[in-house]
This record gives structure tokens, sequence and C-alpha cells, in this order.
DNA sequence: CCTTATTATTTGTACTACATAATTACCTTA
DNA sequence: TAAGGTAATTATGTAGTACAAATAATAAGG
């Protein structure tokens, strides 16, 4: 789940670890940094390439800087939650079961009726793409692979809607999948459950069956809540 | 609509420039940017301020850098179209149509069931700022100050869902509304034709009936779809 | 012709210096 | 003493220079 990110250059560096330290709240909110030229030095970095990522965090909410007073951590309200890296950051660490629990009221939300748009819109190559993901599900051999090809499904599936907005929501989905994936009781022998599900939904959107897809889509995410829900009661 | 946005810093300046640029479609996908320097030069900017600015803008995923090769525009796939600033952008010229009718389809998504959420778990401080900001509605003398209520409204509802992932599609929900109140034939005499459409919503989620604010949100954004059609058909 | 070394160019990082804004403290004055 | 304006202080903001690193293009060598 968690990215490898291989995170080249030095300031991409710094946005990660700062990132890091802001959302698990290890930097809380209202805390202000130490001055720019200090932290620098502390990170072992220049203050350009302090800056440089300073301005990206600002950019995502997380941060926010005054002449004389210096830079702080803002509020949790002011966060760009729907950002790719901040997703990333809140499952750096295991997720908290209430975060876990409303990634999939967005999911609840988001793809029902990203399943019907498409049943009402995907063009014949967009099919061909859902098509192709659900083959590598079906011959995946491994969790790596399942996992890769389901994400590609969930993907192309935003893609048929033919509405951009609605794609740029697959970060969310693809957090909520990766805890789904790391927090549901797999194993080697049963990880394909899901596949009949993807199959409902594939076929009615080749049909051009929006209900029929919402609903086939309803019921998959709704399993892969209790799927959840009876790991949690375990553990 | 077009936020004034008293842009202070220089290389805020710089980052709504090229990003209307970019996003307008004035520099396309796939074209390369002057290097750092010239750019710098002819934006009359420091490379310091700029490379801030292109840093943020990276990070919004209009454009991609490498040594050497330099700097291009990345393809719309890639933009974080949910972004706050982009969104912002895309309506800084009037939207297009089809633009228009994407933001719509993403409230008939997203408001809805936050209606529905906000009945089930608002709490009485919520449900005060919803009824706070519905009062302003009733009382408003004006365009500007229905149009600033209409907005508190909306968001004091997805705050009441009490999932934060669903706040931060706020963006998307305001630049909804603003195109809403750009395209929609609104006068001096029936700017609160909405009204009773928000009481229905507000009442539900006082009673606590998630399926009945449901409805009456539905109710609410498919008159304003309509409206929004009317208008177009018109022009 | 293919492979490998060299070169040139562009972004990446560091450092210095100064500008600007905002807070704080002080100092003047009624 | 209290009010109010003013100057000192200190953080971020901007500019500019120099060099490092990466890589596309080119030249050298087999």
């Amino acid at each position: 789940m968690v990215k490898p990110m291989a995170v080249r250059s030095l300031h991409n560096q710094v946005i990660h670890e700062l990132g890091r330290l802001i959302v698990s709240g290890e930097l809380a909110p209202g805390e202000g940094l130490p001055r720019e030229e200090l932290l620098a030095e502390r990170m072992n970095v220049s203050r350009t390439a302090l800056r440089e990522a300073m301005k990206v965090l600002s950019a995502k909410g997380l941060i926010e800087s005054r002449q004389k007073t210096g830079t702080r951590v803002r509020d949790t309200i002011h966060w760009n939650q729907l950002d790719a890296d901040v997703l990333a950051w809140r499952c750096a660490s295991m997720p908290t079961e209430d975060f876990v629990e409303k990634l999939v009221e967005m999911r609840e939300i988001i793809e029902p009726a990203a399943a019907a748009a498409a049943a009402r819109r995907r063009t014949a190559e967009q099919l061909e793409t859902l098509a192709t993901a659900y083959e590598a599900m079906a011959a995946s051999a491994n969790l790596d692979a399942w996992t890769e090809a389901d994400l590609a499904f969930h993907e192309a599936m935003l893609h048929a809607t033919n509405n951009e907005l609605m794609v740029s929501l697959f970060s969310v989905v693809e957090t909520a999948l990766g805890t789904y994936f790391v927090l549901s009781a797999r194993t080697a022998s049963n990880f394909k459950y899901s596949l009949p599900h993807h199959k409902k939904v594939l076929d009615a959107i080749r049909r051009r069956q929006p209900e029929v897809a919402r609903q086939a889509m309803v019921k998959m995410v709704s399993d892969s809540r209790s799927n959840i829900r009876r790991h949690s009661k375990k553990a």
C-alpha cells in the first residue's frame, strides 16, 4: 500500500518528510515550525530546497507562512484531504478505523454513480480497457497481480464516465482499495472473491444498463465494507 | 465568481498567471516552456520565485520538469481536477457548456449523498450553523447576500457529514454554484426561488430523515440543472 | 554501423544579500 | 497615565550567483 515512490529530488524528500509529520499529527495544527534557516540546517538542505517544499505543502493546505510570524501547521479543516499525497500520508502508518469507515463511505457514493455514468456514456474503446482489466483480474495468479488489475478496473470505470472530475477521485478509490487490501482477511485461496461482482458491473456497462451497473457496484462496495468489519472485529 | 484573491506574493502571482495559461489551453499539453532563466526574465521575476511557483504547479499535476529536457505541460489526464485553483482557472473565462454539465453531474452525486449523511450524523451545533445559513438566505436583500449565504449553507451541510473527505469536495460544489449563479437567469425578483428546497433539506436534516433529505437535495440540484439548460437554449 | 566517451544544456541545490511586512517595544504627547 | 504613533526587530519574500547532477545530443573509436 505505501508507495515506494522513488523520491529522487531533494525538495520532494522534504515534502514527504514534513507532509508525513504533519498529517500523522507529530506536528500538531497550530504548532509553529522553526524558522526556515534553522529548519533547513536541521534537515541538512538549503533554504532554497526547503522553501520549494514548503510552497507545495502550503498549496496542499497543510501549512501557512506569514512574514515575521513564521510558518504554522494549519487546522485540518484547511487540508486538501483529497490530495493523493495527503491520503497516502494518512495511510503511511496503519489508518484509524474511523478513517477507513470514511473511505468506504466515499466509495459508496462515488463508485455506484460512476458505474451508472459509465454504463450511459462509455465508448467502445473504454469498454475494451475495462474488459482487459477484468480479464487480468480473472487471470491473476497471485495477490499482487490481482491488486494491480483491480485498481486498473476501477480506474478504467472512472475514465469511462467521461467526466474528468470523476477521474480525479481515483486517488480516493485507490486509497480505499489499498486499505481494503491490507485490512480484509484475504488469503491465497480467496482473493478472487469479488470477481463475480466485477463481472456484473462490466456486463451492465457493456449492455448500457445504468441502474444494473449501479446496483452491482453498490453490492460490491457493501460487500467489501462487511469484509473489513469482520476483520476489525477479529482484531 | 472569479475569486479576487488578493494575490500578494510574487510567486503566487506567477502560479496564477501560468496556471491560467495552462488550464485555458493557451499553453497546450505537451508544449515545452522556455527554460527557467528565460521565463523568469520574461515574467520579470527571479528564478527563485519562478521555481517556487513551478513546484506548486507541478504538485497540481499541470507541469513536469526534467533535467536537460526542460519543463512541459502535462496531459489533462494528470491534472488535479478537483484542486480549487484548477477549478477556478477553468472558470476564469466563461466555462464551456459541457464543463458546466460535468459540474452539475458532480453535484448530483455529491450533494444528495451528503444531505443523507448529514441527516444521519449531524451534531446539534452543526445543525445550528446550517440553520443560521438558511436564515441568512431567507433574510438576504440582494443577490450578493444570497450567494454568500447559499455557499455557507452548502458548506455547512458538507461539514455536517462529519467526513472531512466530503468537506474537501466543497471546491467542486462551490465552483458548480458559481457557474450556476452566472448562467441561471436570475433577476432581482426571483433569486430566492430555491429557498423552499433549502428549507426541505434543512428540516429533513433537523429531523434526522436521511432519505427525505436526499430526495429534497436531488430535487434542488435537478431544478438548478434545468434552470441552466433553459438559459443555455436562450443563448 | 554500432558502441562508447564527450560535451552541452537544462534543471537541481546551495549560499549570500537585501526587501518587505508585521510584531514588539519604546517613546512622545495630550 | 493612557493613547498613539514610530522605530527596532525578526521572520518570510525576492534577487542573483555559482556550481552540481542528469541526460540528450554529438563526436570518437571499434
